[in-house]
DNA sequence: CACATATATAAGAATATGCTTATATATACA
DNA sequence: TGTATATATAAGCATATTCTTATATATGTG
């Protein structure tokens, strides 16, 4: 992988909020929906935060119905293993929306 | 260590010449004529990528005579290793300083 | 001390980033 | 088919980034 490459790779990991989602998505798969419940944030924004994550191929996403889920390709760049390990734990954030009812469960 | 101080850091990491930098660091410590020459940029751009490198502490510095020599601190952020292991070798272009005679010897 | 070299800092300009609001697209369902 | 929900995209604005040129500071040397 080249420098620019890598280069393109941390400046998607460079932002507070876009780590917050990775950390989320440390914890499980969410959706967009999800994300703006609990970063307390408007739609477009993190949907713009995720295309950014989706660019550089940190994310992937499955559609489930009306929602696309998206999960952390944890093994897409190996040498950052310990970068997503070294990632707040967030479980607590997920429990909330779960207990919130905010929870989306998809039975597909 | 929270979200703020990780996304400055990665911010950091997020550009190919300070990349370059770390990268050449790998290599041996470097002062900024050094840098100047490998990269081929001026010397108050290099100096200013540097500047952003020791905020975060990804860079230390120490004074020998009229140079500075710049070091990666390799154990700041354990969860980086392989990161530092995962960027080019540039052990060439530290070879052609040599060749080339830009190479700075000091021997306080 | 005067001058050369190495480095840092400041100011300005061009470009990039991250939000906002408005709108488009996709799916589910009655 | 019409409506609701989820998501994506576009345009505009405020701020941040990265260069450039000019200048300041620090060290070494005659």
């Amino acid at each position: 992988m080249g420098f620019e490459e890598m280069a393109e790779c941390y400046k998607a990991l460079g932002d507070k909020t876009r780590l917050k989602i990775l950390a989320l998505l440390m914890v499980e798969d969410l959706c967009v929906c999800e994300f703006v419940e609990v970063l307390k944030m408007t739609q477009p924004a993190v949907s713009q935060h995720i295309r950014k994550l989706k660019n550089v191929k940190l994310v992937k996403e499955r559609r489930q119905g009306q929602w696309i889920f998206y999960s952390l390709d944890r093994d897409r760049y190996p040498h950052l293993h310990s970068v997503w390990e070294s990632l707040p734990d967030l479980s607590d954030e997920v429990e909330k929306l779960k207990v919130n009812g905010k929870k989306v469960y998809c039975t597909d």
